[in-house]
DNA sequence: CAGAATGATGAGCATTCATTGAAAAATGGG
DNA sequence: CCCATTTTTCAATGAATGCTCATCATTCTG
């Protein structure tokens, strides 16, 4: 499997992009500031570099030029947001991607997976419906269908939904959808799952009057196939 | 007869290939830097690209690496010095064949038809009309009807057109457009698909009174089949 | 059964985002 | 080189969405 080395100083994110990474099925080796990310990007053979823009000593920036001096390797930049001068320059110096943080986790694997040039693994292609009950959803249109009534969501609405359904007959935490669906800057005291919850249940469980997704008191939420 | 893009920035050369290919009945196409080259390459219908690897700007690999992410056209690299390392490159990245300059015209055009006849529209066929409701979109002559109605578009508006319908009952995000329709690593700020898409709205669904571009909050624009 | 923890809910505020008009910039034909 | 057309930028607007917070309801625990 392919070998990620992830160049950034905060360590909150770095073991969060870690975590998920390695989730993934990728090796992943971690980098704290720009000197070190440049030797390990040229020592170790890599197959995609993330890089964090703002760095300590070496910036991310320099970091990146030196890489592309000698080596082809991915690049994918990290770069706050608003900075769309860091962005330019990123890409003007040879990065393949860029992604404004804070971003969500899903996002990023699938900018990796195109640097990659890798397909979406076998487990979830993408362009399926999916299917639950009397419930459809196509991906590709990000359209939901009860019966042939089109039921219209939100952009987290129907990510939160897609998330609940892809893990359908498991419990999902609070914290692995915040992962998931939102930000990984979000943490700290939310609800906002529960109320996006909620939204869907209005929606769907409400208008239809059935039982799509379940509350597990204490751990999470799940959707579970009709049976 | 067939397309073909020539990639080189030696004026000279270009000039000559494409009086031969020309010669020869081909179609001839010339782009003088990479950047240029990977655009008609991916925009315009070719069948073979004739790819110098001493490129300015984007060199003859990054271009073909870049042109193998969309698209199994045959290309044939060119390359001045007998340099192996380019060589292995080249075909990595895809090329379907190489030829070291000088070359015999003879020789180059012997490989032309070699590869046009292995590659031979194996792609989707890229002539035929599409068809959504009652827009029909004829690729070849660039036209587009509404019933028996011609609506007159501009080039981007056009080519905008075509990319949403090709990708039917998909989300397709202002990057992806930006990518494919407008120049590639197209960045920064900039709304100017939304106000392409507002042009369409004008031509199309505001005259006719259709709902053909919806809009997906967030996401992008999709053109869904009437149902 | 009371109090504590957990989840559900309603309302309201803040932010983001798409749309739009207008004008600047670029392109291309004559 | 000029003019018409096309392409792109920019800023204002208002609506949709995302999120917080306070309160209410339910479940759990002792």
């Amino acid at each position: 499997m392919a070998k990620i080395l992830i160049v950034e100083d905060e360590l909150k994110i770095a073991r969060f992009l870690e975590l998920e990474l390695k989730h993934e099925g990728y090796e992943v080796l971690i980098a704290q500031d720009g000197r070190q990310g440049l030797e390990k990007a040229l020592k170790e053979m890599v197959d995609l570099v993330i890089l964090d823009i703002m760095l300590p000593g070496l910036n991310g920036i320099e970091v990146c030029r030196r890489i592309r001096m000698e080596s082809q390797v991915p690049i994918i930049m990290l770069t706050a947001k608003d900075d769309v001068s860091d962005k330019v320059a990123g890409l003007d110096t040879g990065a393949d991607d860029y992604m404004t943080k804070p971003f969500a986790i899903e996002e990023l694997l699938a900018r990796i997976r195109v640097a990659l040039n890798r397909k979406r693994s076998v487990a979830e292609p993408k362009n399926e419906s999916l299917i639950i009950g009397e419930l459809k959803i196509n991906p590709a249109s990000r359209t939901v269908f009860y019966k042939d009534d089109e039921i219209v969501l939100t952009k987290k609405e129907y990510e939160l939904l897609e998330y609940l359904v892809r893990n359908r007959n498991m419990v999902v935490s609070r914290e692995q959808l915040l992962n998931h669906v939102w930000d990984y800057e979000y943490f700290g005291d939310t609800n906002v799952v529960d109320v996006y919850v909620r939204y869907l249940r209005q929606k769907i469980d409400d208008k239809y009057g059935i039982l799509l997704i379940s509350t597990v008191r204490g751990v999470g939420y799940i959707i579970k196939d009709a049976q």
